[in-house]
DNA sequence: CTACATGCAAACCGTTTGCACCCTA
DNA sequence: TAGGGTGCAAACGGTTTGCATGTAG
């Protein structure tokens, strides 16, 4: 199904605003912070208010087209397409950049802990961190 | 070493504020906020400024005494002692309660994106995110 | 035409900082 | 008694919200 669809169902406008900050999301392959959506619109000379970002991806993110992330050491909120699938992420420690890492190691893990614990388990989230390699010859 | 040797090391005085932040993260088996402890400390009847807790916190994490811990769907940072060890969480989406995992998963995955990407990894960060017992069945 | 979307400015909230005073070593 | 520690209030920065206006369906 795709966005027109889901937007539709959910009773949400698809307004232009909305289809660009899809857009970036689906074109980056990192995830990316309210701000730089917001800039990366500037930079396509499109006119749109910070708070008209941020309640896109609130909406966006309610009806599980995109997904929230934040990560240690970093104070603001990142933000993913859901089509990126499971993945997870190396940080740099020094210039904060992140890689994508498509290996996901985990498996029976989360169903060991979902008997052990009785917990109902809806995802986890494994980052590593570190330093890539121009920061750590520095 | 303990405490007392490494905050002399580092140039720092050992006041009575630092052990009593210390020990209630000591004391405590989950992670802490700022907040939370300051208002332990409240409860303590024990008069600390929020901001001596931040600074407290800050200087403590720089000296790798304790660390610093962000989940997903949080907005404030949390802390533990760096004596409890390599461990991870699984977060309860509703109740946001955290229940400590002491099982890790991950190995030689670590070494394996070291050798891939030429980062120098320093460590991992694996949560889990579910509904507890008490919540999963409202 | 109606309900949702948007811009703007103000509010929010966790966190940080400047400054004067306090206390450990 | 010197230099770090602390309280208080103000500043900060990312995020949210109230309100009046705009626009999709």
């Amino acid at each position: 199904m795709d966005y027109e669809e889901i937007m539709k169902q959910n009773g949400l406008k698809r307004t232009k605003n909305r289809f660009r900050i899809l857009k970036i999301l689906d074109i980056g392959d990192i995830p990316l912070s309210a701000g730089s959506i917001y800039n990366c619109l500037k930079e396509e000379e499109i006119e749109v208010s910070l708070s008209t970002v941020y309640r896109t991806l609130e909406k966006l993110s309610e009806m599980n087209i995109i997904r929230k992330l934040t990560f240690n050491g970093d104070n603001s909120t990142f933000f993913e397409s859901i089509k990126k699938g499971h993945r997870h992420y190396l940080i740099c420690l020094k210039c904060r950049s992140i890689t994508v890492l498509n290996k996901c190691p985990i498996k029976g893990y989360q169903e060991d802990i979902e008997k052990e614990t009785s917990y109902i388990i809806e995802g986890h989230k494994l980052d590593m961190y570190g330093y890539c390699p121009k920061c750590k010859d520095k």
